[in-house]
DNA sequence: TCGTGTTCGTGATAGGCTCTAACTAAAGCT
DNA sequence: AGCTTTAGTTAGAGCCTATCACGAACACGA
């Protein structure tokens, strides 16, 4: 079966794709302790079994290997909202503050993956920052979902400063919702970024203050805000 | 005169004090350009003119720059926002809107200090980390000053789960101002932490997204919710 | 004015890191 | 079988932080 083995993975590729992700999850393990500064790919390598240089058959970087991180965070925060927008009831409310709960919760859960994303490789390479732009995008599109429900069938068309807006949202299939809320939502969403950013540093706890009620009026306000 | 000279900064301490200033500036030069790992000792001691070891006399630890930088870029910042407070109208409103721009422009003009702040030197210590925390109150503060001038002297007495907030709001005798009022400020600013954590690193341009008005809506959506 | 002790800066060095290069061993394909 | 591609090794270049021991410059009291 000549066209089977051509489209089959192929036994070796598999092998590599599995030691790709041990490294990942050890990464991830010495990323947990010590922040991104530590993570040493000799370190790494260890772990794993074996030398240092022979990571760079699989990751051709140290940088590259952060991205990958970063993106495969993005990509397990959005399916963790995801879930958590169809999980429970169909009321848009509830299922809004699910989200915005499940985000917390990602965050508190690992910090050290959410600061990776808050974050980037903290090197700037503006390749790499857009790249990184677009993977952010799909869990902000789950949010956006879960609002379309909240919001009326709008009318609004875009004309003037959001007109770029909505290109955004049309080149990410997002339609029946107003740019109105869109924007609104965006806002919820840098909210979001801003509460959690200061809880995980411990601002709040320094502080005295009690973040559930913060997420809460968070969501009653936005709700309010339409 | 014994006394004199004994309190007096002593000509040797002064230009202790000048090193250390011009280490710590050509540091944030090398920040501007490369993020906080690019920050290396070897090569700012060879830009203020001398090699990599001296620095240790003046900073015990690449960290302890790192922290120093931190609590000077929060200083800088506390007394931007002071100053925007100060200059204007006496409209509490318009005074609020001064803030927040100058919060925003801020952090614009330095993006690799704001970073530095918002991210700590990526080490998190707890002893550190509590001690960056403190250093980020008084910019804080003058956010809940203005804000103080907003509300209505308020009856609320501490009560409940905000009792240890009021304790913090003693604590750094910030009075006159109700719980409820200074919990708001405090969403206010994990939200402009959010906003401008977002913009700096490209996501609302990416998304054709005109930040100012987000930043308009935050002040409006502030001042109603009081 | 002359020791004398403190401070500043140096080169040398240890130990770590990323990443390249040259080489060996093993696995897959024909 | 033999040939080619791949995975891993060791060696090493060139960084880095940080420590140490030493010499030079300075401040200061006798």
């Amino acid at each position: 079966m000549a066209a089977e083995s051509r489209t089959e993975p192929g036994l070796r590729d598999r092998f590599r794709a599995q030691v790709r992700q041990e490294v990942k999850t050890a990464a991830l393990r010495q990323l947990a302790e010590g922040g991104p500064e530590a993570l040493s790919l000799n370190a790494i390598a260890k772990q794993v079994g074996m030398t240092g240089p022979a990571l760079y058959r699989y990751f051709t970087n140290r940088d590259s290997l952060l991205t990958e991180l970063v993106i495969d965070a993005y990509g397990d925060l959005a399916s963790t909202l995801s879930h958590a927008a169809d999980a429970g009831t169909t009321d848009p409310v509830a299922r809004l503050t699910a989200v915005v709960e499940a985000y917390r919760a990602w965050a508190l859960a690992e910090p050290h993956r959410y600061r990776l994303l808050f974050r980037a490789p903290l090197q700037g390479y503006d390749a790499q920052s857009t790249s990184l732009v677009e993977a952010s995008q799909p869990a902000m599109k789950v949010v956006l979902e879960v609002v379309g429900a909240l919001a009326k069938p709008g009318t609004a068309v875009a004309e003037g400063p959001a007109a770029q807006f909505r290109e955004w949202m049309n080149h990410h299939e997002i339609v029946d919702v107003p740019e109105a809320v869109a924007l609104r939502t965006t806002m919820l969403w840098a909210h979001l970024h801003g509460l959690v950013g200061l809880e995980i540093e411990g601002n709040f706890t320094s502080m005295g203050i009690d973040p559930v009620s913060l997420y809460e009026s968070e969501v009653k306000d936005f709700v309010r805000s339409l």
